[in-house]
DNA sequence: CTGTTAGCGCCTTCAG
DNA sequence: CTGAAGGCGCTAACAG
């Protein structure tokens, strides 16, 4: 009763041998239409769950797909802090969370997954431990990795030549993988642009640390940008910016007391962005009055910010779903070449830049802007309300 | 080069047994230092991946949990959809999504994961198909289940008799699992305690199907409170609202126009009092002056619609976290008894109940509120900012 | 059409 | 401390 039955149990009570029962669900063509139904039945009645361990080391696949993260994906939230009511009606227990950049990537990846009806396995890897990789590695046919992975290089390589995969937000490399990232280059040309012949900036600081492919190609992008208008760039270090609210206001507060204080500060990404506007705010700041904020990714929480966010934005949720695919398609087969695939950014103006926006956006935008909307809310649970 | 080392490989490369490098792998404090450098080393340069499925063949265990839904899990997010602005400005190229209720569950089922170090396999099956059910479940040491399920009885109580398994959103049953449910009771009634105290509704109609055990509680419950107060609660079919959103401007227009339209309408989750209220302004009428709206869920989207939806919050996050931890804690070992939890739910005040707010949720508000909210951010990319 | 059998890659006693 | 060997549950030839 309890104990798990194989497909032995399964060919015995059936009165077949293992192969037929095999046959029987892989290759029904084969057997006669009788003996199958016989097996099935069987397979039900004994209640058989076929190891998918077994399946797979006889195959040779695992038939599932990995996303791999070697940080905080799926991490740290941006949350929603609901703050208890004036009049003491309101007291919400559980903070919401804003989806973030590499929130929206999984989800793209899991889309695809779920109309491919692919398997597929997330897991966040310790930063830098090789053995938890290796291991993982082994449980899945290919894998995406998101921008952080930081393991032996040579490990990777060898990866790549063994299984598909995935390289997210990294650039062109010698690598036989699928290297997906976005066009930072183009958006950071199209931002600056906009901060200095709408809004006649003259000088900028870049925010934040220079740590990824990303924030590499937006500082230098911003910089020899900033050459076609002779503007100053400066790239102030945040310091301990992170530590606590506290170290970032102090950070702040020399920041704003510099006397190259910049017109407008570009932030690497928005969650930076967001912060430096709160804490800007503390200071007594206005945004954009006394300073232009900007950032890069367009998550969902930069829309509802107040100013709203103007950012660089990424399809993020393509760029899973691109990775997802890709790594479907090749069915375990790894690129034997390098491969490279730049996804488009799009400038986003909001209000954080100095732009007014006729009104803030709200729910009743959603219909009346698209039918499809409505079309995207009523499938959820099969059309069931 | 291409071709996939095995453990026989790296056992002949560093001149030890296939024992020996298991051992140096599992159970390092069986050999000789000496000779587990060796191993490491050659398993190291031949980039030596060991295979999942031979692993958990041989020891029994996938060593990966899963949270399977049946239905559209991961699936349709609540669309932000921009309209492009009147001065032409945005023109937004990628759709923003609110995660929704199963979202924020596999949110917290993550979360959980993550933070524990496990491999989560996710899967969406197709709706009662008995094959890919069985499949799936070979592929893992325990299994979360979302409301929505269907197949065959009998399956899923076997399953429980093999592995650990944690019904999500089900009253408590006799299948040797863990279910999870929330208060809709509880929540149903402070629903309802509120729109007739503090708005004094005598009559109240309760939108949606009744095809979910949430959804029957809700109902039930309403239906129950409802005799207290000793008003009527109408349960009006949506007919085709999910069709399109034509029909469902249809079935809209019958409904206003019954004699027996209700002061209040109260929607089984938040999509659908969402959608209502949208079609509901497309007809004229305001909300919450003409008729009242509530939901249940306390989706993200719901905090930033317009007017704020009044809903009863479900703790998703933490029911997703508890379906993983508790998973993970049973370490493949199936319950041996029936389990039930009950989650608590919250009232959560907005405005279309027709209380006023201070003021519509900002980001402002993200920092006054709570440090915490800094916190968070911060930890994303390693203190890297 | 069905049965037989040899692995798939690894782990784990059990000898040595 | 290390090597040898059986077996985990299933698939896929290959016979019959």
């Amino acid at each position: 009763m309890v104990g798990k039955s194989t497909l032995y149990d399964v060919a015995l009570k059936a009165g077949v041998s293992t192969g037929t029962v095999s046959h029987a669900f892989h290759h029904p063509e084969l057997i006669k239409e009788d003996t199958k139904m016989k097996v099935l039945d069987a397979a039900r009645e004994l209640h058989y769950f076929p190891s998918g361990n077994a399946r797979g080391l006889a195959s040779g696949k695992t038939n599932a797909i990995g996303l791999f993260s070697f940080d905080m994906l799926i991490s740290s939230p941006l949350w929603y802090v609901p703050k208890s009511n004036s009049d003491g009606v309101v007291e919400e227990p559980e903070i919401s969370t804003f989806p973030l950049y590499v929130d929206e990537i999984e989800h793209g990846f899991e889309l695809e997954c779920k109309e491919r009806d692919q398997a597929l396995v997330l897991q966040a890897l310790p930063n830098g431990k090789y053995e938890s990789f290796v291991d993982s590695v082994g449980r899945v046919d290919g894998v995406a990795l998101v921008e952080g992975f930081k393991p032996d290089i040579a490990t990777i390589k060898a990866l790549c030549d063994q299984r598909p995969v995935v390289l997210l937000s990294e650039p062109k490399s010698s690598y036989n993988a699928l290297s997906i990232q976005v066009d930072n280059v183009a958006g950071t040309y199209a931002l600056l642009d906009h901060l200095v012949l709408t809004h006649h900036v003259r000088d900028v600081a870049f925010l934040g640390t220079l740590d990824s492919p990303d924030s590499y190609e937006r500082y230098n992008a911003l910089m020899e940008r900033a050459k076609r208008y002779d503007i100053s760039v400066t790239h102030p270090s945040l310091g301990k910016w992170g530590a606590s609210i506290d170290q970032a206001m102090a950070e702040a507060r020399t920041f704003v007391e510099r006397e190259d204080f910049p017109q407008a500060v570009v932030c690497v990404n928005d969650q930076l962005a967001l912060s430096f506007m709160a804490v800007m705010r503390m200071l007594g700041r206005r945004i954009p009055e006394d300073v232009i904020v900007t950032g890069y990714d367009g998550i969902l929480a930069g829309r509802f910010s107040s100013p709203k966010l103007t950012t660089v934005l990424q399809p993020s949720q393509a760029m899973g779903r691109l990775a997802a695919r890709s790594l479907i398609e090749r069915r375990g087969k790894p690129w034997g070449e390098p491969k490279f695939k730049l996804l488009p950014t799009k400038l986003v103006i909001g209000e954080s830049c100095g732009c007014r926006r006729p009104s803030r956006p709200s729910m009743d935008r959603l219909v009346a802007a698209d039918v499809s909307w409505f079309d995207s809310i009523k499938m959820r649970r099969g059309h069931n309300w």
